[in-house]
DNA sequence: CGCCATATTGATCGGGGTCAACGGCTGTGG
DNA sequence: CCACAGCCGTTGACCCCGATCAATATGGCG
C-alpha cells in the first residue's frame, strides 16, 4: 500500500531502495474511514500524519454564517497533514468525501526522518509545495474564471491527478463520487449553478457521467475550455510529454 | 537588513546564534527593484532565491484572456521563491509593487543549509507552509465571501503581518502603495466595485486612508466584517495573545 | 501646462445566487 | 414486498451582487 507514497514522493526524486524502506517503514498501521467523516479538525495538535491509500477526502474550512470551503481534494498517496507536524497546528480541517483507508505516520517517524534523511525531507517538502502550488492555482481559477472554465479546470487537474496514481480506469475514464454539493464548495457555487453548469459541460460534448464515472470525451477542448496547464501540479517527470 | 528574516524565522522556532549567523551570511547582495517589475516570471528556473528586505511583492498569474490574478502579496522578510530552488521552476510570477529591495541568496547556499541544518531547514520548509496556509485562506475568501467581507478580511490579514515585522507606524496606520486594480486582481473583483467598496469601509468608519496610508479605525469591527482569525498566519508565538 | 495613471461616479447588464418544488434512487423498517 | 424517509440531482422563477462600459475628477510629474 504505501507504495503510492514512494511512487508520489519519486515524482519529484528519486529514492534509493534504503530510503524506499525507511517510507514503507513509516507507516505504523492503516486505518479505514466512512464518507464524511473528519481526519482531523481545524486547531487540533494532531500526533501522526495520515497518507491517503484509497479515496477521496478535502481541505476545508467553515465559516462564520454555516458556509464551506474546500480548499483541495486529496486522493490516493496524498499526504493530507504535514503542516500538522511542521506547524504544531491544523490551520483548516481535513474529512472524507468517500470511504477511504489512510495509512497513519507518527510525529516522530517523520521527526526522525527530517534528522537523518535529507533527500526524504526534501521530497516531503516539495509535496508540500505542489499543494501550495494547487492552491495558488485555486484562488486564480475561483477569483478570475467564470463557473464554467472553472468546472472544466477541476476536472482536468483531477483527471490528471487521478492519472498519475494509476486512476484513470480506460483511456479517459475516471470514479467521480462527489456530490454536486461539494463541487460547489470547491469552486465558491452554489449547488444549483454546478448543476447547470455540468449540464453544458455534457451537452458539449466535453465529459459524459455515467453512474459514478466520469469520462471525458474531447480532452484538447475541456482543457482549453478551463485553460488548464499542468505545470503547476509538478508530474511532468513521470508522465512526460504525452498528451498535454 | 537580514535580520528581518531571522526574526521572521524565529515566529516559529528559536534559532542558535550560529544558525543566525549562517542565515545573515547567505545574503550575498541586495538589489534595488522599481515598481512593477518582475523579480521571477512563471516557468523559469532561477538559480539564487530572494528575501524581502523592504517594499511589496506579490505572486501572481495570467490568464490567458489577459486576466490578472494575485495570489498573494510579500512583505519584508518574505521569502518569494523558494519553491524555485525546491521544485526547480516556478509555477508562478513574482513582481514588485512597490519600489522594493530583496536580498539574494545563492541556491547552493541554501542546498548546504538544507544538508547541514535541519533546523534551519525546518525553520524554512515552515514560511512555505505559512505561505500555503495563507492561500487556502485565500481560496476561502475569494470563494465563498462578499466583496465587503473579502476587503475587511484583506486589511486585517496586511495589518496583522505588517505588525508583525514592525510596519505599523503608529498604533493602527500603515502604508498603502496598492492601487485599486492591484487590489481587485488580489481578491477577484474588478477595480470599480473595490473602490465602492473601500468607500463602504470608510463611511462605516472601520477605516480611513489618508496619502498612502490606512489607518483602522475599529479593529473589532473591521475583524468581525472580514471574518477575520490570525490562526492561519502563525504569528501568535511572537505576539501573544494581546488584542485578537 | 499637458500627460498619464489612478480614483470616482453613473448607468446598465448579466452571471450566478436563492428559493422552492419535484423526481429518482437507496436504504430501512414494518 | 411495499411504504416512507432522506439525500441527491434537476428544473423554473426571480433577484441581486458585482461586472462592464463610459465619462469625469484628481493628482503627480516632466
Amino acid at each position: 500500500m504505501p507504495e503510492t507514497l514512494i511512487r508520489k514522493l519519486e515524482h519529484v526524486a528519486a529514492l534509493s531502495e534504503q530510503e524506499k524502506r525507511v517510507v514503507i517503514e513509516a507507516v505504523v498501521r492503516t486505518r479505514d474511514l466512512r464518507s464524511d467523516e473528519d481526519l482531523i479538525r481545524e486547531g487540533e495538535q494532531p500526533a501522526e500524519c495520515h497518507v491517503i491509500l484509497d479515496g477521496v477526502l478535502c481541505r476545508y474550512k467553515l465559516l462564520r454564517e454555516g458556509k464551506r470551503q474546500i480548499t483541495g481534494f486529496q486522493i490516493t498517496g496524498d499526504l493530507c497533514d504535514l503542516c500538522g507536524l511542521l506547524m504544531g497546528r491544523m490551520d483548516h480541517s481535513v474529512g472524507t468525501l468517500t470511504c477511504a483507508t489512510v495509512g497513519v505516520i507518527p510525529h516522530q517517524t517523520l521527526r526522525d526522518i527530517m534528522e537523518c534523511h535529507p533527500r526524504l525531507t526534501r521530497a516531503l517538502w516539495q509535496e508540500t509545495l505542489i499543494d501550495a502550488s494547487i492552491a495558488r492555482e485555486w484562488v486564480t481559477n475561483i477569483g478570475r474564471r467564470t463557473a464554467y472554465q472553472r468546472l472544466a479546470h477541476l476536472l482536468c487537474e483531477m483527471s490528471v491527478r487521478l492519472r498519475a496514481v494509476g486512476r484513470i480506469t480506460d483511456g479517459m475514464s475516471f470514479e467521480w463520487l462527489l456530490t454536486q454539493s461539494e463541487v460547489a464548495d470547491a469552486m465558491g457555487l452554489s449547488t444549483v449553478h454546478v448543476n447547470r453548469v455540468l449540464q453544458q459541460l455534457r451537452s458539449q460534448r466535453l465529459i459524459v457521467m455515467q453512474g459514478d464515472e466520469i469520462r471525458v470525451l474531447d480532452w484538447d477542448r475541456l482543457r482549453e475550455a478551463g485553460g488548464f496547464t499542468p505545470d503547476y501540479l509538478f508530474l511532468v517527470q513521470t508522465l512526460g510529454k504525452v498528451e498535454w
